[in-house]
DNA sequence: GATAAATATGAGCGATAGCTCATATTAAAA
DNA sequence: TTTTAATATGAGCTATCGCTCATATTTATC
C-alpha cells in the first residue's frame, strides 16, 4: 500500500547522483537562458537539456522560480567569494592595486558570459528580496564598503552612499559594454578603473 | 457578401476615438507593467484595464511585442525630446550648467516611475535592435555626445567611448537608486553630478 | 436617409507552459 | 537477500495566454 504522504518537494540531495542531477539542471538553466533567452526558458527545456526527466527537476525545486533563484544565488555567491578572497589577499597593499584586482574579478565574471550575466541580473531584480539572494548581494557590496573603509581616503558622501555609487557606476559601465558586444577585457578594465579612480579623487596612475 | 480580404493588422488610427484607444492601451500597458510586473502583463489584462476589447488591441498592434515596442518607443522618445530641447536651450552656457540640466531631465524621468522605467529598459534590451527603438536610443546618446563635443574639454578616451561611459555610469547610479527606493531627487542629482564631473575632470561646483 | 468605411466587440481556438503522480529503477540498510 | 529509502521517469492534466474572426456599432460620405 503506497504512502499517501505527499512527497515534499525540494528534497536535499543525499546521494552523489542526485547532486549531479541538481548541478546538471542549474547548468542547463544557465545555458538556455544564455542561448534562447527568456523565450525558451521553460522547465521542460531545462530538464531536456540537462538530460533529466521533468519529474526529477520538480523533486529538487518546488517551482520554476526556485530554479532561477538557485542559479542567481550560485552566480552571485561565486562573485562574492572571489571578491572577498581578493580583498583579503590584498590586505595592506595600495588601494589602487586592490581596486584593480577587484575590477578584474568583476569584469572577468561579466565578460565571461555577458548575456547570461545580464539576464541573471534581471531575474535577481524580479525575484526581489529573497533573503538569501539579498544576503549574497550584500556580501558583494560589503567588499566595496570594506575597501573604502580601510583605504582611509576621504569620501564624497557617507560610506553607504559612496559604496552604492561606486558599485553602481562600475556595474553600469560593465553592463552597457557587455550588452554592446565589448570583448576586450583590458580595455574595459581601463575604463572602469578610470571612472572609479576619478570618482574617488585618486590619481589615475 | 463580406469581403474576404484579411483585415490588415496594425491599422493607423484616422478617427479621434481610435487614437484614444491606442493611447489608452499604451497607458494601461505601462500601468500593468508597473503594478503587476511581467507576471500580469498579458494582452487581455492590458485591454481590460484600458477599457477596450481584446479585439481592438489587435487591430492596432499585430502582436504583444508590438505593444511593448510602442511603449518603449514612446518612453525613449520622450526622454530624447526633453534632452535635445535642453541641449539646445543651453547653447552657449557653461558646460556644468548644461550637465546639471540634462541630469535633471534624466533623473526626473527615472524617479517619476522608477519601476516602470526599469522594466522598460529590460524590454528594450529584449526587443533588441528594432530599428526605431535603436534610433531613439541613439538620439539620447547623441545628446551626450553633442555636449562633450561642444564643451571642448579633453576626454579620457575617444568621443564614442567617453559618451557611452558617461551615459552608462549615470544610468547605473540612477538605476540602482531607483531600485532601492530612493525618492530624493535633489540628492540623487547631486550624486550623479559628482560622478560625471569627476569623470570629466571638471571641478565639482 | 442611404451607403460605405472605420472602429469595437468578446466568445473561444490552438498552443504551450508549469506541474503532478503513479510507477519504475537504483542504491543503501538490515 | 530482503527490505526500505532515495532517485528517476514521462504521459498527461490544468490553466492560461496570445490571438482570430464573425458580427455589431459608430462615424463619415454622398
Amino acid at each position: 500500500m503506497p504512502t499517501n504522504v505527499l512527497p515534499q518537494p525540494r528534497k536535499t540531495p543525499v546521494q552523489a547522483r542526485s547532486s549531479a542531477t541538481v548541478d546538471a539542471i542549474l547548468e542547463a538553466a544557465a545555458r538556455i537562458l544564455e542561448t534562447e533567452g527568456f523565450e525558451g526558458y521553460t522547465t521542460n527545456a531545462i530538464a531536456r537539456l540537462a538530460g533529466v526527466s521533468i519529474g526529477s527537476l520538480y523533486q529538487y525545486f518546488p517551482n520554476k522560480d526556485a530554479v532561477t533563484a538557485a542559479l542567481v544565488l550560485t552566480d552571485t555567491e561565486a562573485v562574492a567569494d572571489r571578491m572577498e578572497a581578493t580583498l583579503a589577499a590584498y590586505e595592506g597593499r595600495p588601494t589602487t592595486d586592490c581596486i584593480d584586482a577587484l575590477i578584474e574579478d568583476a569584469v572577468c565574471h561579466q565578460l565571461d558570459r555577458p548575456v547570461l550575466a545580464r539576464l541573471i541580473d534581471m531575474e535577481a531584480y524580479r525575484l526581489g528580496t529573497e533573503p538569501r539572494l539579498d544576503a549574497a548581494h550584500q556580501r558583494v557590496l560589503g567588499v566595496v564598503r570594506g575597501l573604502l573603509m580601510r583605504s582611509g581616503i576621504p569620501l564624497p558622501f557617507d560610506l553607504e552612499t559612496t559604496t552604492q555609487d561606486v558599485f553602481a557606476l562600475s556595474h553600469g559601465i560593465t553592463d552597457f559594454a557587455g550588452m554592446h558586444g565589448e570583448t576586450d577585457r583590458e580595455r574595459l578594465k581601463t575604463r572602469i578603473r578610470y571612472a572609479v579612480l576619478s570618482y574617488l579623487g585618486l590619481p589615475s596612475s
